[in-house]
RNA sequence: GCGGGCGUAGAUCAAUUGGUUAGAUCGCAUCCCUGUCACGGAUGAGGUUGCGGGUUCGAGUCCCGUCGCCCGCG
């Protein structure tokens, strides 16, 4: 499948500007993937999701599977992706309520031992609990569901990792995410992408050993998990880039903080999806060039400006004003009226696709490094 | 003027027959959210219980006075 094509390499960093070609439309990347797990993006319309600049919709196998049966996409000319459920696997073992996260930070540390009491893994899949009941996904399963589910590009069942996992258990991972990887490949659906999963942990000759694996699979692109904080992520992808296909696109999962975005582009990234602007936003954290808001503070309850002057989005350039969006958001009955999670909504989005759109210009004139600075600078001086 | 009621965090209200460092919710503040079990989470700052006396070992709670607000009757 011939889908990716580089228009264009920085000459200063790894940066790279290239089109994925789908059924459903044309990506330019890097860009952003926006994240609507369940099929779509909470209180947004169709209408809503084209002003934002959106261009990828990642959704996921297990709560497609298990919540919207297996309801196939809608998202017009957006182009699709869906995730293998991989990471549910390795979430739902630590289910934590909201604490899901925390499973990602943290150093190595012989002392701490991940207990994954919780669920079960064999060489077939993985066994595990959800709202009581015992479930398993693997690879082929995993394969057919995302074949159902019909996005322009899916993703190889995986198995993930923590940085708290030592080096032996790292190895063993790798070894079924190879194995796999393979299964993905003989049940790869019809006129869908599938991409394979480069894991490794923070290991260098593990991540060096998957990429040069899976590299060589007939995949159509790459997913590189498990490296979770901007050094991590800068570190890891350095070990593995040299190892993966040049024309082929490459995608890093879960990844999206802003820091984290130039370090991706900067090493070679197309790709990468995160729940940061879209949860914030409901959350009520907004972005702005000189960082991020927190709208739901009593302050903004009386302040008349737009989010931010500059800025093309629905919401901004509607003139809707903080105050407004402040109102909305604290009004009791907001489980009733979503309308300030909406306007949050758009205005993350679109500052994301935006500044993406951004990095595009910025490496065709072989400018990337310095719009990084610059951009970064600007962003962490906060107000 | 007479009778009755009520005054407890910024707000709305709790506090067993008077009994330890007066609670809750919202609000406020700070921090957090990285392949979404996530319209969320964590922590914290705010009260000489209207004011002044009294009874008591001990008063937000009982008594007296005073101020303010509400209701009824004149």
């Amino acid at each position: 499948m011939h889908m990716f094509t580089i228009i264009k390499k920085d000459r200063n960093s790894k940066a790279r500007l290239g089109v994925l070609k789908t059924a459903h439309g044309i990506v330019k990347t890097p860009s952003y993937v926006i994240v609507g797990t369940y099929g779509q993006i909470r209180y947004l319309s169709p209408s809503d999701i084209k002003k934002t600049k959106t261009q990828l919709i990642i959704a996921n196998t297990f709560h497609l599977w298990k919540v919207a049966n297996k309801k196939p996409l809608k998202f017009g000319k957006i182009s699709t992706m869906t995730d293998s459920g991989g990471f549910q696997v390795l979430s739902l073992a630590f289910s934590d309520k909201n604490k899901a996260g925390k499973f990602m930070t943290g150093t190595p540390d012989a002392n701490t031992k991940l207990k994954r009491d919780k669920i079960k893994i064999t060489s077939n899949g993985v066994y595990f609990a959800f709202n009581g009941k015992r479930l398993f996904l693997g690879p082929e399963l995993s394969m057919k569901i995302q074949e159902k589910i019909g996005a322009d590009i899916v993703f190889a069942f995986d198995h993930i990792t923590s940085p708290l996992d030592t080096y032996a258990y790292n190895k063993k991972a790798l070894e079924l995410t190879d194995k796999w990887a393979k299964i993905c490949l003989k049940h790869k659906g019809k006129n869908q992408a599938l991409f394979g999963i480069v894991q490794g942990g923070l290991f260098k000759d593990l991540r060096i050993k998957s990429a040069k694996s899976i590299g060589t699979m007939t995949f159509d692109g790459f997913g590189i998990g498990g490296s979770y904080t901007k050094k991590q992520i800068a570190k890891v992808l350095k070990w593995i880039i040299p190892h993966l296909p040049e024309e082929k696109p490459r995608h890093l999962l879960g990844v999206g903080k802003i820091e984290d975005i130039f370090e991706a582009v900067e090493n070679g990234i197309d790709t990468f999806d995160c729940v940061i602007p879209t949860r914030e936003a409901r959350h009520g954290r907004l972005y702005t060039k000189k960082g991020t808001i927190d709208i739901r503070r009593g302050y903004f309850s009386k302040d008349k400006k737009v989010i931010e002057p500059s800025c093309g989005c629905p919401t901004c350039s509607k003139k809707i004003s903080r105050s407004q969006i402040s109102a909305l958001l604290k009004n009791p009955i907001r489980k009733q009226n979503t309308k300030g999670q909406r306007l949050c909504l758009m205005h993350n989005m679109w500052f994301f696709n935006n500044l993406l759109e951004k990095i595009r210009k910025s490496i065709a004139k072989n400018r990337f490094i310095e719009f990084k600075k610059k951009t970064l600078t600007n962003f962490l001086s906060q107000y």
